[in-house]
DNA sequence: GCCAACGTTGGC
DNA sequence: GCCAACGTTGGC
């Protein structure tokens, strides 16, 4: 199983919205890079990721899981590009911040602080463990 | 609102 | 295949 990074501004696609879509979930479409398509192709159904809002908060608010793998991405014809179904798993107790990230031993090292352009990216098992860990997050 | 970093496009 | 021009992202 792997770990994952998404990133979406609020005021367009939030954690809130994700919420609101229950178990079904939703396509994380919009996505149009490659590096970030690639990373989206490579997912298994289970795999689980961070939820981060940009621009607004610039912090990691939940956990979503990958409930269909990659498919065609539904808003637009052009064939290069497709996208993975996520659904909400649940909030951190405790946001984690990009602060806290950029100052942290082990987080410093992650694509969030190194590329933060990157709108799918990967997380290491390291990396994942600390932000539960600093997020209240058992497990 | 600015701007640095990065990705993409297109002319050659 | 190179690279200049341009567009976008996202932190500040």
């Amino acid at each position: 199983m792997k770990y994952w990074l998404f990133k979406s501004e609020p005021d367009t696609w939030g954690w809130a919205d994700q919420l609101a879509k229950g178990d079904a979930g939703e396509e994380w479409h919009g996505v149009r890079n490659y590096q970030a398509r690639n990373n989206m192709r490579q997912m298994k159904l289970g795999d689980l990721g961070f939820f981060y809002h940009s621009n607004q908060g610039k912090e990691i608010v939940g956990i979503v899981e990958v409930c269909a793998l990659s498919h065609p991405d539904s808003t637009t014809t052009d064939a290069r590009w497709d996208c993975v179904d996520l659904r909400a798993v649940r909030p951190l107790r405790r946001p984690v911040t990009l602060e806290t990230c950029k100052t942290d031993e082990i987080l410093r090292e992650m694509v969030l602080v190194k590329n933060s352009r990157l709108s799918v990216q990967p997380v290491s098992e390291e990396e994942w463990n600390r932000i539960c860990a600093l997020g209240d997050l058992s497990a």
